[in-house]
RNA sequence: GCCGGGUUGGCGGAAUGGUAUACGCGGAUGGCUCAAACCCAUCUGUCUGAAAGGACAUGCGGGUUCGACUCCCGCACCCGGCACCA
């Protein structure tokens, strides 16, 4: 090489790296190319399904979206090359109170809003180079989707799965609207913080406790495929507990009532009863009674609490005695009832056996309202002179029949006993409750039912369908508790679908939660308008292999998905009851260690970031950070390091002095062999999804290919153009204009994200020297160049005449050798 | 209280029971340059030592093992979930 020719490189070396001008000059052959369309009927490649998280369009992309898509761009890239037909849709939840509060204060419709910022976001995962299909778009907002939300719902009326009831339910005093329970975090209301309150209203249900069980035992298929932490969130959330019914005769009353607990064998130990102060068994009790009027005042009061105030743990009991009694079924003592706030209506049967000893609520009333206490089950100390309610393991005590037994043998006897008498079994109870999906908003699904005086609950006929919202101009959308709906007279005045009779749509629109419950499956053929889904293209493409995105749906969305899909397994559409085989949370990102957000004055723009280091350094950054679940701190990272990084590998391309399509078998076998490797390890890496690692390979391979031009082989041995080639598809997967740009540089021809990813030689996975340590009593004190088959007689004398072991071994007896070729001797001194 | 996850250089982080600290950020020194930037090279856990080397280090304390960041037992702290759910 001649002197000149490595100046004229060196310069070529320092001419800038333009990350702004690549992208411009990429995306318009991008968009003819198309590479990521997955449409093709006659496509013969394997299928793979790689879904983002949807996102909801409030405006421009942020930091969160930029993290989140490269990652699973990652994913559905590196399936692409390495020979798949990959779906990677992306679509809009476009339902929501954002639109419906932006559309108040700008006096305009939701709906203008919503698809204005969708086109906005559209063009910005464009320009970031995600590798969606673009043929499969869709927007929840859209009546060619919504409609399906409609007909779903239908489809689970006719099965009983949708339900109206009354019953007190979480209301959100700013946003004017019931909340599930899901949505109502430490008492707040999780969109604006509100403090919720209770309100006794007629709502929709999704009956989701028939399928708790399932939900529950069927997440035993994502075991190691979803993380432990969202199984334990799910695990948590549907809360089932095993235990028993136990029927109490009530003086006075026909029937008995039912109480549900998890500690029958404690039932000895039962010294008053409690019902809850909202229920209507509490009022139907006090009924009569001289205690009524302090009932009512009591249960008025209970009903001002809000669910703050409620879960605040050091809160006094309170409770109003009821003048009744219960028989105790096993020792027929008479046992006072109280109504009380600490026993929940909507949680088992709504009351309970109060057993004070044993546990700690019933201690803290039974101390308050000077009642018995007595010790069943023998514990370490003493509840009535500690106030520390005992929850040992046994012996029974106190208990007749059970005196002696531990716990679990005492639980059986017990409802043995039980049942014996027809007074009791064993049940189990679901912290889940049913999933309210009624909301009382404009911007959203209407529910498909028309209420007749005389026919009741009339279902919209199917041809009917869609259900179109009204026009929002001349409504009024500002919250007042009540849906807007409600005041389209003419959209709500409708004849019975039955009966002809003059009746009126029910005004209110579904949870957007239900929008997201489905949409996996609409992508499979969004287009079509006779079905939800093409049943066909579901069983060739679904269950989706890969989801990715933020832990803070881990409980909400993935239930809601997961329970919709069984549904629609039971309905016979689909042939699978999980929606999601892998899962993949990536953390947020933080700046200086919080959450961003411009009150903190702590917001980074995304489009700031881009504009100074290009879209392809922000990627990396996004991917070198860190494991992909942690949270990325923009502090912590460099985009400019990114960059330099990009410009390094982008350099490599411009220096390769050989023709495409050459031969590398004759190549420098020292960088083959790092290419390969790099190969190796960045495709298993990838697959388990460690892409901080892949990089770092990816950043070794770049390194030894600039010290083979440099100072080992030169730029004209076949294995530098190898190893660029190789750069530039691992590449491919992070920064795929930089890598696309090599390619070309490097003669090839574009779209490099189609190039496939190169055959590794395992022949070349060997090395042809490794080092090996020798330990003395397990330290390392001497290493040996050793040939990676040498056997272990020749290694062991090779580590053993070494002169600084000897040294080491400072004329001590051997006790023992243990070699473990190529990589290890460690010898063993005798004990002294 | 119950359940899950974590604790490795100045920082982000690597490590099938076998060379702890890969890769990068930051820092130092040198080269290139009139100079700076860019780029390139070398060094960079702590202590000790002129050096060779040695000692000590993966939250703390034990254990198993020839050998432990990795496995087991106990503890501390941090993060997350559930929690008046009987």
């Amino acid at each position: 090489m001649p002197r000149d020719q490595i100046e004229s490189d060196a310069f070529v070396g320092r001419e800038q790296y333009d990350p702004i001008s690549v992208q411009d000059k990429w995306l318009p052959i991008w968009d003819e190319l198309a590479p990521f369309r997955s449409g093709n009927a006659d496509d013969p490649r394997p299928k793979k399904y790689v879904l983002d998280m949807f996102p909801y369009p409030s405006g421009d992309l942020h930091m969160g979206h930029a993290e989140a898509y490269a990652l699973g761009d990652v994913i559905a890239r590196y399936w692409v090359q390495q020979g798949f037909n990959v779906m990677h849709p992306i679509g809009w939840d476009a339902f929501g109170l954002p639109a419906e509060n932006a559309a108040i204060r700008r006096n305009s419709d939701p709906g203008s809003w919503t698809y204005e910022n969708i086109a906005t976001q559209r063009a910005s995962m464009r320009r970031y180079g995600c590798s969606f299909d673009w043929d499969r778009t869709l927007n929840t907002c859209d009546p060619e989707y919504y409609k399906w939300n409609q007909w779903l719902f239908l489809k689970m009326f006719e099965r009983g799965l949708a339900y109206r009831k009354d019953s007190f339910v979480n209301w959100c005093p700013t946003d004017q609207t019931v909340l599930a329970n899901e949505q109502v975090v430490d008492g707040k209301c999780e969109r604006c913080d509100s403090i919720v309150t209770k309100k006794k209203l007629t709502q929709w249900y999704l009956r989701i406790t028939d399928y708790a069980d399932r939900l529950l035992d069927d997440m035993e298929q994502l075991v190691g495929a979803w993380p432990d932490k969202v199984l334990t969130m799910q695990r948590n959330w549907i809360g089932r507990s095993t235990g028993a019914e136990v029927a109490f005769e009530i003086e006075g009353r026909a029937e008995p009532v039912t109480v549900y607990t998890t500690r029958p064998d404690t039932l000895f130990g039962a010294t008053f009863f409690v019902v809850a102060a909202d229920s209507d068994l509490a009022a139907e009790l006090a009924a009569g009674t001289s205690a009524e009027a302090e009932f009512m005042a009591y249960a008025e009061s209970v009903s001002r609490v809000t669910e703050m105030d409620r879960l605040d743990a050091g809160r006094a009991k309170t409770g109003v005695f009821l003048q009744r009694f219960a028989i105790n079924p096993v020792n027929g003592e008479r046992i006072p009832i109280y109504a009380s706030d600490y026993v929940l209506a909507d949680y088992g049967t709504g009351a309970i056996m109060a057993v004070p000893a044993h546990d700690q609520r019933d201690l803290d009333f039974a101390r308050t309202f000077d009642l018995p206490i007595r010790v069943v089950v023998q514990g370490e100390s003493d509840p009535i002179e500690t106030g520390i309610a005992t929850a040992d393991e046994g012996p029974h005590v106190n208990s007749g029949p059970l005196d002696g037994l531990g716990k679990t043998e005492a639980i059986e006897k017990m409802i043995e006993l039980l049942a014996a008498q027809g007074r009791g079994h064993a049940t189990v109870n679901y912290r889940l409750r049913d999933w309210l999906i009624s909301r009382q908003r404009y911007w959203g699904t209407p529910i498909p039912i028309i209420h007749c005086p005389t026919c009741g609950e009339v279902p919209v006929p199917e041809d009917q369908l869609p259900v179109l919202l009204p026009d929002a101009s001349g409504l009024d959308l500002k919250p007042k508790g009540s849906s807007p709906l409600g005041a389209a007279t003419e959209w709500v005045e409708v004849a019975c679908p039955k009966c002809g009779a003059d009746a009126r749509r029910d005004p209110d629109t579904m949870d957007t939660f239900v929008d997201s419950s489905w949409y996996f499956l609409r992508f499979v053929s969004p287009r079509r308008d006779d079905v939800a889904f093409d049943v066909e293209a579901v069983r060739e493409w679904l269950p989706v292999d890969q989801y990715v995105g933020g832990v803070t749906h881990a409980i909400l969305h993935l239930l809601y998905a997961r329970f919709f899909t069984k549904v629609l397994h039971d309905l016979g559409l689909v042939d699978f009851d999980e929606p999601f085989r892998r899962l993949l949370n990536q953390g947020m990102v933080v700046m200086n260690g919080s959450a961003m957000s411009k009150s903190r004055g702590n917001l980074v723009r995304l489009s700031d970031e881009l504009a100074t280091s290009g879209v392809d350094a922000i990627r990396l950054t996004m991917v070198f950070a860190g494991p992909p679940e942690d949270d990325v701190d923009w502090a912590d990272v460099s985009p400019t390091g990114a960059k330099k990084f990009l410009a390094r590998a982008w350099r490599l391309a411009g220096e390769v002095a050989t023709e495409p399509g050459i031969d590398p078998t004759a190549g420098n076998l020292e960088l083959r062999r790092a290419t390969h490797r790099a190969l190796h390890d960045a495709s298993t890496a990838v697959a388990a999804f460690r892409f901080n690692v892949a990089v770092a390979r990816l950043m070794e391979l770049v390194n030894a290919t600039r010290r083979a031009i440099d100072t080992g082989c030169g730029p004209a041995d076949p294995a530098v153009r190898e190893a660029t080639e190789a750069v530039a598809i691992m590449l491919s997967l992070v920064a795929p204009f930089t890598a696309e740009e090599m390619w070309e540089r490097l003669g090839r021809v574009a779209p490099v994200a189609l190039a496939g990813w190169p055959t590794v030689d395992p022949a070349l996975l060997v090395e042809e020297s490794v080092t090996c340590v020798v330990q003395v009593a397990g330290k390392v004190r001497h290493r040996l160049e050793v040939s990676p088959d040498i056997d272990e007689a020749s290694l062991r004398e090779m580590a053993l005449a070494a002169e600084p072991v000897q040294r080491s071994l400072a004329g001590r007896a051997i006790a023992s050798v243990v070699v473990r070729p190529p990589r290890l001797v460690n010898i063993v001194p005798a004990s002294e």
